[in-house]
DNA sequence: GGATTATCTTTGCATAATGAACTATAACAT
DNA sequence: ATGTTATAGTTCATTATGCAAAGATAATCC
């Protein structure tokens, strides 16, 4: 009566493929929990890239371009990010005494204080949102995101 | 030894939780593939969000706001995005008899040429990605997301 | 029927993201 | 040492995104 589950999962229209298909998935996860966090941190006068960047930083600073490899994003988004973090007093750029080329990112005590008031509530949330599956499930969907992962940047490694 | 498999994956810093460290991997496997798709769009003048439209839109031509509920978007973002591809020549604007509230998005023949002509290899595109999973693992991973997604989407509903 | 309420789209503003160009500094190579 | 190349960060232009507000039209409620 139906070799699909109940309904195509949104995405793309014609003979997807189960390749597409679950591509399609994930970006629209993806978007939902992403709203949903933005909806969250909205209360905290936070947005989702403001909220990360913090979540990188440290007292003692850390460049800026190191905080872009792991959000695996360009410089050039950081700064404007990093600009209103200043703005509202959670972080600080200070010059690397060993590379003045370098800017360290370095979280205030008030940046400091604003997460560990927020990350608890914010990591609990996302578990929340994932209790449709069991433990065993969310850790078998972490070890093929993992191999998944590992073989998207092993690809690109190899220029 | 070791309770993870070799490393943490990158994204948040303390403990993060088996749903949190799940959530990272989704997000970074979906950047990784939206960088990708980006490239491989560009040759052919198109962005991400572009392509996309093109993808839902029809020759009878589909109300915006439809497009928007599947895309996940507000409506808001698909305006200036549609006046691109018009710009462009792949869609037009037609109001709709039955409502004049709606404006249909039509794909004009020379969209459709473009479609066709992008589609497969975009597909193909996606599917070799994941060559680092099996058919059956893959199977597995549209499972686990599918049931995620629906979790998502219900507890949505209930407002 | 007229008022209220809901829906569809666009507009304006703020934030974000990419890519390219540019400045400054560092590392390297002969 | 000097010239070349590489790296760190910013700036600018274009596109995208969300949210709030507004205008037009439709649906609903006495």
């Amino acid at each position: 009566m139906r070799a699909r589950h109940d309904q195509t999962p949104l995405g793309f229209e014609s003979s997807p493929g189960l390749e597409v298909e679950t591509y399609t998935l994930i970006r629209q996860i993806n978007s939902l929990m992403e709203t949903h966090n933005r909806y969250d941190l909205r209360r905290e006068d936070l947005t989702v890239p403001q909220f990360q960047i913090l979540n990188y930083a440290t007292p003692e600073g850390v460049p800026l371009s190191e905080i872009s490899v792991r959000m695996l994003c360009d410089n050039s988004n950081l700064t404007g990010i990093v600009d209103r973090l200043i703005a509202k007093g959670y972080v600080e750029r200070r010059p690397d005494p060993q590379d003045r080329r370098v800017s360290l990112i370095c979280l205030t005590l008030s940046g400091a204080e604003k997460l560990r008031s927020i990350r608890p509530r914010h990591h609990e949330s996302i578990s929340q949102r994932m209790q449709k599956l069991s433990k065993h499930e969310v850790s078998q969907l972490r070890n093929l995101l993992h191999t998944l992962f590992e073989g998207l940047q092993s690809s690109d490694e190899e220029k």
